[in-house]
DNA sequence: CCCTCGTTTTGATCTGCGTCAAAGTCCTGC
DNA sequence: GCAGGACTTTGACGCAGATCAAAACGAGGG
């Protein structure tokens, strides 16, 4: 176990059966049941038997768009559902009294996002689609219902709760004691993980947020990220094209992280 | 709502009717169960029935001293129990590969430890008592089967692991886009509400830690937060002498906090 | 009581990243 | 297809905080 990066928000396991790049559209077409969602590994229902699926998809209240650019939720807006993201990608935002805000996640298709609010029935953050984006509304209460008669549903949710923290760990470990480098060549490599876990190749993707929503999320201004991937490229450790990444080194970006000279 | 600070590892609400200094002995002395605890408001078996708290007294496997200097529990190991603190004070420490650590928060009574390790079923961090100290052994697989009778149980349970992503994404947002002053003032009081919330001054108090675990915690080195502490002391705003703290002005040290630049 | 070692303070210097600026590129809507 | 705005890249410079160094302080053990 090596708690920097391999735990920092991997959130599940690969399905090395999925093709690359249809799959938003294949999931698009199914009817909106858990039971036949190709997420199930990622998502809630992790794990559980046929009759129990079929109470966890009575549980989804609804499914529910969420155009690029929309909130999902906004900070200081009571909690009612959880939302577990079908597809699409968002990110979450923490907001300074003065206006400024941090990004405090990117989540994608199986995510589960909302878990800060229960503790105050409040949103604490902004949730923000950064592409056109579906998601599966949860309602709180109906979840601890059926969690309540389903042992392992309460078990599975507990665990997602609990990656979360250990998530939200590596990201502190991150910001307080990693450099820049460190902590680029760490968000590539987390990326790359999340999307080999859906399926998708871990080397070759979009990233869907601006240099500026990278920076925010790892401390960083956005030219320093600009700066860092153009050193990334020149080493050849990447291929970078506006939005468009391609990881040639996966190891060399491993190394950087672990072996490297952390400032402290 | 004010995200920076207000909800950052805000655990429980005050008990203005406790002594300040006598509270540890009194705890002392009480009978093993949760139903003559004083920490009830902070811990788990909050806002429970009677019945309930007798049902959650049998729960606690065994209470287990922990002197100072010694590990409660430490990283890679499995994990059986969470642990409720009863008095004392400690750290949880994550660990880099190459032997850096990081202070990821520091614990005191009422506080529940060892939620990030439910994920996994492994211990992500290290948790190491800063002063002797005494916590309650809750076997998580029991824990699970009560809060499914006791709806309030359960939702109380979800509460405090919300509640723990809710102090990290502060604890992310403070790391992120704070500058050094700001950090100090935003732990100062954070540790001030929390000993508040406990029953103690908020304005004066012991610093259980170094200032190097201050500084992991911080993002910090442990030469700036010396330097920051003394910035202060000059401003007029705290009072130090080694590990002794008197804040001499709440409100000047908030404003340093919110309304101060932030570098980003 | 003194010695020792861990902790803290303070100073001087260095540096990684922020800041400011300007040019270039991509995307979108008209 | 073109115009305008958003995003990105790259350069020059400055500063907050890291690093190095050394002295002072405090607590615990013999």
């Amino acid at each position: 176990m090596s708690p920097s990066i391999q735990y920092f928000q991997f959130h599940g396991f690969a399905h090395p059966s999925m093709p690359t790049t249809l799959r938003i559209v294949e999931v698009d077409k199914l009817k909106t049941a858990c039971s036949t969602c190709s997420l199930q590994e990622l998502c809630l229902p992790a794990g559980l038997s046929a009759i129990e699926l079929k109470s966890v998809d009575e549980l989804i209240a609804r499914r529910r768009p969420v155009k690029r650019g929309d909130y999902l939720f906004r900070s200081g807006v009571a909690l009612h559902s959880l939302y577990a993201i079908r597809s699409g990608f968002m990110k979450s935002c923490v907001l300074h009294e003065d206006g400024r805000e941090q990004v405090a996640g990117f989540h994608m298709m199986g995510d589960l996002m909302g878990l800060d609010a229960i503790g105050t029935n409040q949103h604490l953050c902004d949730a923000v689609a950064l592409e056109d984006s579906e998601v599966c509304e949860i309602p709180l209460k109906d979840l601890e219902g059926l969690s309540r008669n389903i042992p392992s549903l309460q078990q599975h949710f507990h665990r997602i709760m609990s990656r979360e923290i250990a998530r939200d760990y590596g990201v502190m470990l991150l910001l307080g004691s990693m450099r820049a480098e460190e902590r680029l060549a760490a968000f590539l490599l987390n990326l790359s993980q999340r999307f080999a876990a859906r399926g998708y190749s871990p080397t070759e993707f979009h990233l869907r947020m601006t240099r500026e929503e990278i920076g925010s999320y790892l401390g960083l201004k956005l030219e320093t990220v600009s700066r860092t991937l153009s050193h990334f490229q020149a080493q050849g450790l990447i291929a970078v094209q506006n939005k468009h990444l391609r990881i040639l080194s996966l190891d060399n970006l491993k190394e950087l992280v672990s072996h490297h000279s952390c400032r402290s």
